[in-house]
DNA sequence: GCCAACGTTGGC
DNA sequence: GCCAACGTTGGC
């Protein structure tokens, strides 16, 4: 099975690249998800060697910063059990649990962050779900030539 | 800080 | 099961 190819969007006031560089084994468990959309992809979809591209959003500079692999596989979100952590859901189901989470590590780390504008302005990622009005998914899928497309702007 | 877009909630 | 109201996201 081929590896798949990811997008996710973080706030780097919450976690950044940064942060990613500084955690240990530069790997980080991907938490605080709370879309089922998302959800789906995260549980069933995103598999061990998948590629994630790590974007930040919402902060400057709006950027892809590089590349993480996915370590571990879909498992229950521990934070929706915690009744102190910002992400905590009391319909969330410790036998049933309603969210997940994977682990990335980080792979590569862009030697030029590709910027929101850069994506719009390059004809090969239009259909890129980043940039599609009004997408709020925090976990998308991207194709095999987009993301390689990124990766070489990265470079 | 604004606001368009979207997902979720809850009344009916 | 519809849909209005509400809260959140995220670019500008």
């Amino acid at each position: 099975m081929a590896a798949k190819y990811w997008l996710v969007k973080s706030e780097p006031d919450v976690f950044s690249w940064d942060d990613l560089k500084k955690s240990k084994n530069q790997t980080t468990y991907w938490d605080g998800v709370r879309n089922y959309q998302a959800r789906n992809f995260l549980r069933d979809e995103m598999k061990k060697g998948d590629l994630v591209l790590f974007y930040h959003s919402n902060t400057e500079p709006l950027a892809v910063m590089g590349v993480c692999e996915v370590v571990r596989e879909g498992y229950p979100d521990f934070t929706q059990f915690d009744p102190d952590n910002d992400h905590y859901d009391p319909k969330a189901d410790p036998k049933n649990p309603t969210w997940f989470m994977v682990d990335v590590k980080l792979k590569k780390e862009f030697k030029h962050p590709v910027t929101l504008d850069e994506i719009k302005s390059n004809p090969k990622l239009k259909n890129l779900k980043l940039i599609q009005r009004g997408n709020r998914l925090s976990v998308m899928p991207v194709t095999k030539g987009e993301f390689e497309e990124i990766v070489k702007m990265g470079n």
